[in-house]
DNA sequence: ATGCAATATCGGATAATCTCGATATATAAA
DNA sequence: TTTATATATCGAGATTATCCGATATTGCAT
């Protein structure tokens, strides 16, 4: 009983839990803003938060949650890190949701 | 200065807003179960909230919530309320949300 | 090793969310 | 008008989120 290429089929559940972490995690302004400030490219922590306006840490722990909910990538350059989104498909979807959101808000 | 038929053009900060209201409020496995219950079409909170396994109060308050982030539409019928979901564009977030959800944890 | 710059973590104060039971309101029917 | 059903709202307790300053860690250069 062939059922694709995946051992363990995609439980519900997970996938539920999947993506209310990821609403979640663009339910902050602050957050959605840092996502929305990588759309043009990669860029490191310290360019992000002087112009975010919230302290170092909140910043960090933020982008760490963004990476947790697989929504960014990290990677280190010396002793700066890296961030950048993680898939063209969250680009995509962000496309989406800003379509709605103008014609919704038209 | 022609800029398209929109008088007040689209504010920034009330389009982040209503962003991250949106993703607010599919932030929480509850209520995005409540709304992919709404896929298949309109139904009665009477029906809703007994299959959830939540107090007939905490639905009620969800649907309220979705309705505010124009999620849900409402319409009276007799002494129910209908809910539905509100725009053939949430149907496609929704799609594409599912599609992002199963190529990650794929 | 020492110092510096970038990032991470911790403890805590305040605010928001979740969820309930109890109660109130609204609609329709008897 | 009274009753029954569906929905809404209120108050409260438990949990979680937001944000900070202080402190720790990491990696690189000197």
């Amino acid at each position: 009983m062939k059922r694709g290429r995946c051992e363990t089929p995609l439980n519900d559940e997970k996938l539920l839990r999947w993506r209310t972490d990821f609403h979640k995690a663009l339910s902050n302004p602050i957050r959605l803003q840092i996502v929305e400030s990588l759309l043009k490219g990669e860029r490191c922590q310290c360019e992000i938060f002087p112009e975010i306006g919230l302290s170092q840490s909140s910043v960090s722990a933020y982008l760490s949650q963004l990476v947790r909910a697989d929504i960014l990538n990290v990677r280190r350059d010396g002793t700066r890190k890296l961030y950048s989104i993680a898939t063209s498909r969250i680009f995509r979807v962000l496309a989406s949701m800003h379509d709605l959101a103008t014609e919704t808000l038209a």
